[in-house]
RNA sequence: GGUCAGGUAGCUCAGUUGGUACGAGCGUCCGCCUGAAAAGCGGAAGGUCGGCGGUUCGACCCCGCCCCUGACCA
């Protein structure tokens, strides 16, 4: 603990992953990816993943490290970010941390607990969400750990089954809440967090030519050469946007267009949950996107915060 | 020029035999979020029911005229 981190957080298409290039070169830094999809190998035009030569000879790091089969999850993130840290400190460089994925971000910066996992009782349980509903579940979950069921709404059958599940296999009553902002951060890493803040309409004209660049750059042959080793099957990574949507196509049950627009409007949709995520977080200093000398006033940022006492202790 | 259909939320459309629009989906805005987080869940704001007159205790629903859209006929 204690490793100096600089994050680069905001919505997708915001340009995280250039900004996060540009502080590498002047800081001597090593990104660390935080984007929940582009750890996946193969998954490289849907994702906007940095080409090898946009990296600029920046190492990069948690990148291509999962298979599309694997699910993916936070622990295991959080537990490879945390290394990267390490490793990246430790080779005297500074880490970048870069992503959209707000709870890996989180899972990396902070001292944030996951309380283990078990296949057959997620399966159990699962199995009992699909014949029960969410709502008998939930008058469980009311039973077990009151404050847990106040927490989650009796219609989010994914986290009721989550709740149950943790309560089961520690015995423990399920923490429903993040710790919030202003808990004590003694022990996470002292970050100083930059927020890409595009104005809605720039953001949104964004989405649009992301989207339309992804059809044009060959991501349908992507997405078949993927389902081919086994997309289909990969809990996660075939709900990725665009990825889902040209799987919807491939099946036959939308046309390339409709595959197109439909993933356009999940992005702009997926876009606001990102910045309502971000929003709250007041440690988080935001900088306007469509403005001149990005690069430059993220390092003043960066610098102003770095002579200032570490926060939080 | 004529006939028919239609003009209701930003969009696509429901709806009332005349009694304060239960509207729906999508969009928009906002919020939640501890092992699927590019996932999952929730909330809110939007309508002088094309315009003007008339009938009526009362019209978005009836009548007249007008405007607009689409199709068809000429």
């Amino acid at each position: 603990m204690g490793e100096r981190v600089i994050a680069v957080v905001g919505p997708t298409a915001a340009g995280k992953s250039g900004l996060a290039v540009e502080l590498a070169l002047a800081l001597g830094g090593e990104v660390i990816n935080a984007d929940s999809m582009q750890v996946y190998r193969g998954m490289d035009i849907g994702t906007a993943k940095l080409t090898p030569a946009e990296r600029r000879g920046v190492p990069h790091h948690l990148l291509d490290v999962w298979d599309i089969r694997q699910p993916a999850n936070v622990a295991d993130y959080q537990r490879l970010a945390r290394r990267a840290i390490a490793d990246v400190t430790a080779r005297g460089q500074v880490p970048i941390l870069a992503g959209g994925s707000g709870l890996y971000v989180r899972g990396a910066l902070e001292d944030l607990t996951f309380p283990g996992t078990d296949p057959a009782v997620r399966a159990r349980l699962e199995s009992e969400l699909a014949r029960d509903g969410a709502a008998a579940l939930h008058t469980r979950l009311a039973g077990l750990d009151p404050a847990a069921a106040k927490a989650i709404l009796p219609s989010n059958g994914r986290r009721i089954v989550r709740a149950l599940e943790v309560i089961e296999l520690t015995g423990r009553p399920f923490t429903a809440t993040l710790p919030s902002y202003t808990a004590d951060y003694a022990a996470s890493h002292p970050a100083v967090q930059l927020g890409l803040r595009p104005a809605r309409d720039e953001l949104d004209r964004r989405i649009d030519t992301r989207v339309d660049q992804m059809w044009a750059a060959g991501f349908e042959d992507e997405v078949r050469r993927l389902e081919q080793a086994g997309l289909r099957e990969g809990r996660t990574a075939s709900r990725a946007l665009g990825y889902q949507q040209m799987l919807r196509y491939l099946a036959g049950d939308w046309t390339s267009d409709q595959a197109r627009q439909e993933t356009a409007r999940g992005t702009r949709r997926f876009a606001r949950r990102q910045e309502s995520w971000f929003r709250r977080d007041p440690r988080i200093t935001w900088l306007d996107v469509p403005g001149p000398d990005l690069t430059e006033r993220a390092l003043e940022v960066v610098g102003a915060l770095a002579h200032s006492p570490p926060a939080g202790r």
